[in-house]
DNA sequence: GCGGATCAC
DNA sequence: TATGGTGATCCGC
């Protein structure tokens, strides 16, 4: 329920997986239920539990309003998310980065680490670094009781009544991370640094020119005597054990070795050259070429200049990196090689909460619809896509995929600047003007450091209940001064003590925030922005390692301005028209959705090298997701325009021919698809897997069970392994219809259970999306009757093909009758579609993606 | 542009 | 006695 605990339960598990939570005999430490319990009964009645508790409930509700909208989908809906899922899925696979060596360092219990350094008296005692009221980190014997970072010191002691709290260094902190980064930027010198104990590097171009170094260029030697131990691995270990030297003098951060965690046997981590495991002589070691050995290099140096240890991940993009770094933690590296394949079994059964951007709430509304693991992730790609936001979607795919940012940009200049501070409960007005008056000098004085001037000036208030509340204000003008600020600041607190008077308002935080800066130099990055997107636009892919200036998200925020101020038709419209055209669809998508953020950062940048690639690779064979027909030698563009044709109806693609195993293999009720060996759909003929996986095979059973079987229902393409691959028709019963008269009966009815069809844009010429003709009727639900029969179409039309191909007839006509069944249920609860967010409600509208359905 | 939420560290 | 601070982004107004 608290984030801290659900962090910690999630580390839990790995530290359960990694034996350190094993309670051997003799050992000390909690097991899980104690620790718990322990938490629970410090934080049971206390106001911030209070808080906790309707926080849950909120998301709780966000939950139901998921579930519901969730029913509401029709299964034509969902087959149509699904082509539509399945070519961006599609273009995602095809243009598959694995070129870069990314890696991710991350210092082992950092602040704890370096306390320990420096005093030998802390060495085998559990500590932690913090105050009584937070903790920042805490070492591996603490974490044994459960002591955890972001825990409030005082329930730690509860659990650890030995555990000794070390107020923070964060003077030191950075010097130590100075000296890390010192050697970091010898294989990088554009490493990007998360925070003090976290960077991710390219080491792309240092492994070129690594390849031709002389041994003595990799040689290092051995300062700390007999402190490191470089195993020789066998293949298939990773450097992850400690031999007993080492623990005798490194800081003693883990008492027992983490047990080798490499699958055995792993195949891809055969690779590690044998003849290029670090040579140990005398007391200097030579490390090898390859990847692997860069980063025990790196990892080794971090050692004996600091006397720290950090672990690493290696892998093709940052996602996987970051994930990778954590796996044989503390002190150990993980590597996924360069290989869809061996991406995707590493994916396979990843825990979706270990990817970084999935936190707390976005794993509890996942698992609500029976995502855990990445396979499910991708197996429910096409029902996310009509829940969630597009960039929300968007970044489940790529995470599904295994993909990620391949490319590492020096940060942008800072979005805004803020100084906060909790306090025991202050209720007097006077205090308070004078707090904030106070937190307004620091904040102008930071902002003075950096030459800083904005315009927006957000005031942050928390109550003793620990509600936040934030107002903002933005002028014309724009500020610096502590009066300045102060003089907005004032102003907006003004109005919450009025809001509130006659009560006082009862505080124990306020924080002032200053943003939409405005100067010189920003506004002199935008232009450059705008013009590097026109340059990259038409060139190659920049080599790694030579990023430009980090090029400001106006780049990707300017065309969409435009698109946005369109109305929906407009903008359906134009797309389709562009689509068209010149523009592959897939970028267009892409561009929209990618757009800079944390998670989405990766997306970003991304579809800035996808487009590249596009553009580089021209005529070859695709195969269409929609007709399942090889389209040979032809041009990307040229293969999008035939997929939209195939998209919009049979009339342009006379998918007579399809093979056998589309739909028909594809529709394994309840069968989980292989996301590992079934690509996204098709992939180029040359692929190792080459089949084709299809989409289809959709269903809408038990919408309105929100409990975890709801993984089974799947939406799922074909279930083609490379062993079970098979073109025979399954016992499996896709959704087929007897003939168009009753698909166009089920249209209707399901039209009458159609959400928000009265608050689309009116006052538009009704355009239908599909066919792009003008409709002489100002009627709306006429008009959308249109648009379904014009959508479905092409999907009769495989039906039909679908039954030519000797699919059991009973049981589809079986799956029919239930699915009509439940359209008529849904009817009675048409309007109770609840949104799907927790604002106030005004108008009802329609969630972007299920309107979007409509128009696709 | 605003405000609430989520996320990472 | 007691549950942080900073920055970024997203979504729905």
């Amino acid at each position: 329920m608290d984030n801290t605990k659900e962090k910690n339960n999630c580390k839990d598990d790995l530290l359960l997986r990694m034996g350190l939570n094993d309670n051997k005999a003799g050992m000390e430490g909690l097991d899980k239920e104690k620790i718990n319990k322990i938490i629970m009964d410090a934080t049971k009645g206390s106001r911030f539990y209070g808080n906790e508790l309707k926080k849950e409930k909120q998301v709780n509700q966000r939950i139901e309003s998921m579930m519901q909208q969730k029913a509401q989908i029709t299964s034509q809906q969902l087959r149509k998310a699904q082509l539509q899922v399945d070519r961006l899925a599609m273009d995602l696979e095809r243009n598959r980065n694995l070129n870069n060596t990314i890696v991710h360092v991350d210092m082992d219990a950092f602040y704890a680490a370096v306390e320990m350094r420096d005093n030998p008296e802390l060495k085998d005692k559990p500590i932690a670094v913090g105050s009584m009221s937070m903790l920042s980190t805490s070492n591996y014997h603490a974490r044994r009781f459960g002591v955890r970072a972001a825990m409030p010191g005082f329930i730690a002691k509860r659990l650890c009544p030995q555990l000794i709290i070390v107020p923070p260094n964060f003077d030191k902190y950075r010097a130590v991370s100075k000296e890390v980064k010192e050697i970091l930027a010898e294989y990088d010198p554009n490493f990007m640094a998360m925070s003090l104990d976290e960077a991710y590097l390219n080491i792309t171009q240092h492994l070129e020119e690594r390849q031709n170094w002389p041994e003595d260029k990799r040689r290092y030697f051995n300062k700390m005597g007999n402190s490191i131990k470089i195993d020789s691995d066998k293949p298939g270990e990773e450097a992850n054990r400690l031999s007993e030297d080492e623990r005798s003098i490194s800081p003693l951060l883990f008492e027992d070795s983490p047990p080798d965690l490499q699958p055995q046997g792993n195949p891809f981590q055969l690779n590690s050259e044998e003849q290029n495991s670090p040579q140990i002589f005398q007391n200097s070691v030579v490390f090898g070429t390859s990847a692997e050995e860069v980063v025990k290099e790196i990892r080794f140096r971090i050692e004996q200049k600091t006397m720290l240890t950090a672990s690493a991940g290696i892998a093709p993009n940052t996602m996987l990196a970051k994930v990778c770094s954590d796996k044989n933690k503390p002190n150990g590296q993980y590597q996924i090689l360069p290989s869809r394949k061996v991406v995707m079994d590493f994916i396979k059964d990843l825990p979706i909460r270990k990817v970084s951007g999935i936190g707390k709430v976005t794993e509890k509304m996942l698992m609500a619809l029976g995502i855990v693991t990445c396979t499910e992730l991708y197996q429910q790609r096409a029902l996310l896509s009509l829940l969630f936001s597009e960039t929300s979607w968007h970044y489940f795919l790529h995470i599904a995929l295994g993909l990620g940012s391949t490319d590492l940009e020096r940060d942008g200049e800072r979005k805004s600047m803020s100084v906060e501070r909790t306090f025991s409960e202050i209720s007097n007005t006077e205090e308070q003007y004078s707090l904030c008056q106070e937190l307004c000098t620091e904040l102008a004085h930071d902002l003075q450091k950096e030459g800083l001037k904005g315009r927006t000036v957000t005031i942050k208030l928390k109550n003793v209940n620990f509600e936040v509340k934030t107002r903002a204000s933005t002028v014309p003008s724009t500020l610096s001064t502590a009066e300045e600020i102060f003089a907005i600041a004032k102003e907006l607190l003004k109005t919450e003590v009025n809001v509130a008077s006659p009560h006082p308002l009862r505080l124990r935080l306020m924080g002032v925030r200053m943003s939409t800066f405005s100067n010189k130099d920003a506004k002199k990055h935008q232009q450059m922005g705008i013009i590097g997107f026109l340059q990259t636009e038409q060139h190659a892919l920049s080599s790694p390692g030579c990023t430009a200036e980090r090029t400001d998200k106006t780049e990707f925020v300017k065309p969409l301005e435009i698109s946005h101020k369109k109305s929906f038709f407009d903008k359906k419209r134009s797309e389709r028209i562009s689509n068209h055209q010149d523009t592959p669809r897939c970028e267009v998508v892409d561009q929209q959705a990618l757009q800079a953020s944390q998670p989405f950062q990766a997306l970003k940048k991304m579809s800035e090298s996808l487009e590249t690639l596009e553009n580089s690779r021209n005529c070859q064979t695709f195969m269409c997701p929609v007709c399942f027909r090889d389209q040979e030698g032809v041009s990307l563009e040229a293969f999008n325009e035939h997929v939209d044709a195939c998209l919009d109806g049979p009339s342009t693609s006379e998918n007579s021919k399809m093979p056998p195993s589309s739909y028909a293999s594809s529709a394994v009720a309840g069968q989980k698809e292989d996301v590992h060996h079934s690509i996204p759909l098709c992939e180029q003929r040359d692929c190792e897997d080459g089949e084709v996986t299809s989409a289809d095979g959709v269903d809408l059973e038990e919408t309105e069970d929100n409990s975890l079987k709801a993984a089974s229902m799947d939406t799922s393409g074909a279930n083609h392994s490379k062993e079970e691959h098979s073109d025979t028709p399954n016992q499996s019963c896709p959704i087929s219809l007897a003939n168009e008269a009753e698909a166009v009966r089920i249209l209707s009815e399901q039209e009458s259970i159609r959400p928000c069809t009265d608050e689309i844009v009116t006052g538009q010429a009704l355009v239908c999306p599909v066919c792009n003709l003008e409709q002489k009727t100002s009627d709306l639900t006429l008009f959308n009757v249109h648009v379904d029969i014009c959508l479905n179409k092409g999907i009769i039309q495989e039906l039909r093909n679908n039954e030519v191909n000797s699919v059991g007839q009973h049981k589809e006509s079986s799956r029919n009758t239930g699915r009509l069944q439940k359209a008529a249920g849904r009817t009675k609860r048409r309007r109770q579609r609840t949104k799907w967010s927790t604002s106030k409600k005004t108008k009802p509208r329609s969630p972007r993606h299920t309107l979007d359905m409509f128009f696709k």
